[in-house]
DNA sequence: ATGGCGTTATGGTAACGA
């Protein structure tokens, strides 16, 4: 199974990048974040023609997550568990199915500058949640990924100037220490697990400054697999092929092969 | 330090991103 996360920054306006990078990878399963639209307003018909199955949970104008699959979703949950702790979460930001033998959630994860604010505290908030929900699919000792835009740079050498973002809500002490937990608790980085030590590689560039041209990336994106996910684990990588074409997502995609 | 982009919702600017 070949199964990537990619946050495609409007899934409207990315459809033509997003239909011809499926076409050439021909990946089983993709998570996407940023879809930027409404259920109804999901562009289902063209991917759906590719041999895909689609779970949708979107919003209008910001966030948005979905699941592509050739196998059949089972299980569908739209929002991330544990909103009882923070009522105030309004954003789609989360959901999960069971597919081909394998649970996968996408994940937005906030971005959460300026730091310190609200909007830091509620990506802590909401980091806490996923924690405590990624303890609970543990438990249930199945092949599980969770994958998405994390909105963490894990140490400074997923940072292409860590000094520059010393002070940035995505390299924050808090921000690493709850996904260190999540690591901590059993759960493997797919694609650190096969580069302990470099190289430094990315999977975003900014749209400014020339970012892309002179290499200035983060590694945001990242695919967390429980131990049957990972006892699987036959390869990882980063794709950045679709950053370099026209009308590009600032993202590119991030995808590791199950032998299931 | 902050935005130099880019997308959305708009009908000239503003929010947001990371």
């Amino acid at each position: 199974m070949l199964l990537a996360t990619w946050n495609v920054n409007s899934i409207k306006a990315r459809l033509e990048n997003v239909l011809s990078w499926l076409k050439e990878a021909g990946p089983d399963v993709v998570l996407l974040q940023e879809l930027k639209c409404v259920d109804e307003a999901f562009p289902r018909e063209p991917i759906e023609d590719l041999g895909y199955n689609i779970a949708v949970h979107g919003q209008k104008t910001y966030n948005g997550v979905a699941i592509l699959s050739k196998f059949p979703l089972e299980d569908v949950v739209t929002g991330l568990p544990g909103a009882e702790s923070q009522p105030e979460d309004d954003h789609a930001r989360y959901i999960e199915a069971v597919t081909g033998g394998v649970r996968v959630a996408s994940i937005y994860l906030p971005n959460g500058n300026p730091v310190p604010g609200p909007k830091f505290d509620y990506k802590l908030g909401w980091m806490d949640r996923l924690v405590s929900h990624a303890g609970d699919l543990l438990a249930l000792e199945e092949r599980t990924v969770l994958a998405g835009d994390y909105n963490v740079c894990p140490t400074d050498a997923d940072v292409f100037d860590p000094v520059r973002f010393a002070g940035d809500a995505l390299c924050q002490p808090e921000s690493r220490a709850r996904f260190r937990q999540i690591l901590n608790m059993g759960y493997t980085e797919a694609w650190r697990a096969f580069h302990p030590d470099g190289p430094q590689e990315y999977s975003y560039w900014d749209y400014q400054g020339g970012a892309w041209d002179q290499n200035n990336g983060l590694r945001i994106d990242h695919l967390l697999l429980s131990p049957q996910a990972a006892d699987c684990l036959s390869r990882c990588g980063i794709d950045r092929g679709p950053r370099a074409a026209p009308k590009a997502s600032d993202h590119t995609p991030v995808w590791c092969e199950l032998a299931v």
